[in-house]
DNA sequence: CTGAAAAAAGACCGATCGGTCTTATTGTGT
DNA sequence: ACACAATAAGACCGATCGGTCTTTTTTCAG
């Protein structure tokens, strides 16, 4: 039993870089066999076809980079620190293991959201969810009075989710500063028209 | 002779779209024969490859982007004009006609950056021109005194083309309303830390 | 009107695609 | 130790991929 649980997720890990990576149309399924090791009879004893390992392999990368936020904000005590650190982990997203070629959410809109109906529903719904998990961290800073009344929080994790993604792409073709300008900017949003002093 | 310009144009302004759509792994030489009309000798008469095309639709789209800019700025005066002129065709760029599938640059970014050296040299250069364009626009409104004389033309072009483009792939998903909150951020940015009042 | 050149058609190619199925191997409970 | 189930191997399939080449059609100059 626990032998192809191991196989399994052997197979979504692997896959999640190379769709991550190379993307869904640019990933064969000699390419997921090799990166596991595995022939054919051993991929698809665990999965139906090539979309299913995409899709689980989807929901893999996004439960990961919550996994990465979660980790980072427990260390941290106020709604201000927490929506400091929620900038600095996106800003390393694409330098944590696993994750090179960038945030898999960003990436599988461009790639599949005109090709591939089920995994343009999931990044849709990914979107949303760290856009309310990022809006629950404003929420709670206005309403523990740390940030303006006035701060619209929809607006503001949009902007955060839009800035960093946009960077994150850039630096894939020129180099780490345009995510630094992301996170310098933003941070200077935050101290001069969300924090209260 | 015009015969054959004329097929080698919509070729190329065909593919141009379908690559945009679909990413240059998801459109295939049929998908390109169907969009024309054309067979394959059709088609390899005017190209030696697909990646020749992919190569020439990339060009093609960039500088449609730019007249895009072009166009518009040739209507504005000032400095402040013209920066404001820049955001404004940004955020329509996706609903420009043959640009559908969002900014060609980032996708091609995302698309073939990982499996396509040529392309993802051509979309760096792409994404340095933009940025040249817009830091000359904020150059001269320096210059004019019109803008603040501490304003970094580079962080901000940066900034500018960051925030519209993760915009843009977030509203393939989400609707115009990110878009919205890019040019609402960039609008009250430059009013606030780049014009001089 | 004609002949050569340009353009397009479409048959053809080997390779690879995603996927199926039978066979062999491995692991496990008794 | 054995039997059975889980797992993986790998031969095999039709379809489609990008690309080549020969043949036909179209264009246009003289």
């Amino acid at each position: 039993m626990s032998k192809g649980l191991d196989t399994r997720e052997k197979i979504i890990s692997k896959s999640a870089e190379l769709f991550n990576v190379h993307g869904y149309h640019g990933c064969s399924l000699s390419d997921i066999m090799e990166a596991t090791n595995l022939k054919k009879g051993g991929i698809y004893n665990h999965f139906r076809n090539k979309d299913e390992i995409a899709l689980e392999a989807f929901d893999y990368s996004f439960q990961k980079i919550l996994r990465q936020f979660r980790k980072r904000l427990d260390y941290d005590t106020t709604p201000t620190e927490k929506l400091n650190s929620i900038i600095d982990v996106y800003a390393e997203l694409a330098s944590i293991p696993g994750m090179k070629g960038g945030c898999p959410i960003f990436n599988t809109v461009v790639d599949a959201s005109n090709t591939h109906p089920l995994l343009k529903q999931k990044a849709r719904e990914a979107i949303n969810s760290l856009k309310n998990y990022i809006g629950i961290k404003i929420r709670e800073g206005i309403a523990s009075g740390e940030f303006r009344k006035d701060a619209d929080w929809n607006d503001l994790a949009t902007l955060i989710i839009i800035t960093l993604e946009g960077a994150i792409i850039m630096s894939r073709v020129d180099g780490q500063s345009c995510i630094d300008v992301a996170v310098k900017s933003l941070k200077t949003y935050l101290e001069e028209k969300i924090y209260r002093k």
